[in-house]
DNA sequence: TAATAATATGAGTTTATAGGAATATTGCCG
DNA sequence: CGGCAATATTCCTATAAACTCATATTATTA
């Protein structure tokens, strides 16, 4: 973070991480992540309707965070901000740090 | 992020980035990057209420956020988890990275 | 114990958004 | 152009949560 976080900073970071703070979207972002997917094969893979997988999909497009590509009738999407996986990441590794920590808390005292 | 993602854990992480999309909460988080503060400092700090700040910052405890060190009758907050500000740098950084890209592109066409 | 300062909590309101159902759009093929 | 398949959009409802105001708690001091 940088010294001086503007009003209109602090909302947009904050608008990136609301993105992220949907397990719908992480579902599909984490699809996404072994390769590009249509529209129907994330409806199946997720399990949800195709209605609300198309609208993830499109608050995720119009936050860079996936790209579209159409050929013929289907629409393909793919990831477009490879970071989002670091930060999955940091905070997988930290939840599992915490788990750890309370592990061996609760194995040290009885 | 792993290969199987249960609901559960994709729950828990959606639920950490929503903890860091609240502009408020970020801005608290900002203030404290630079060491402990008591809840009176950040409220002068952010300009928020003081209930609102107490709620943000009980939020942010329950977990793991940051932490609370009591002394007399104050109450004093410090970084708990170190790592957010890792996230909000990666987020800063990209957020730059885009704008400058859409810097040189209209730079190139327009 | 009363008064005061610092912090926390509760009730109520408002706003944002996730999801479902229905429908619209787009592209293909006959 | 008509019919069909894939995707997008609109309308609606329900739920979550951010904020304010008022009040409760906790700790200090007299």
């Amino acid at each position: 973070m940088q010294e001086t976080m503007t009003d209109e900073m602090l909302e947009l970071v904050a608008q990136r991480f609301r993105l992220l703070s949907d397990p719908m979207r992480l579902r599909i972002l984490h699809h996404l992540q072994s390769g590009e997917r249509s529209v129907g094969q994330l409806v199946e893979a997720t399990g949800a309707s195709q209605p609300n997988v198309s609208k993830h999909l499109s608050t995720l497009k119009m936050h860079g965070m996936v790209k579209r590509r159409q050929e013929g009738n289907m629409a393909y999407f793919s990831i477009g901000a490879p970071f989002v996986f670091d930060l999955c990441n940091s905070v997988c590794t930290n939840m599992q740090e915490e788990w750890q920590e309370r592990q061996s808390v609760l194995g040290g005292n009885g």
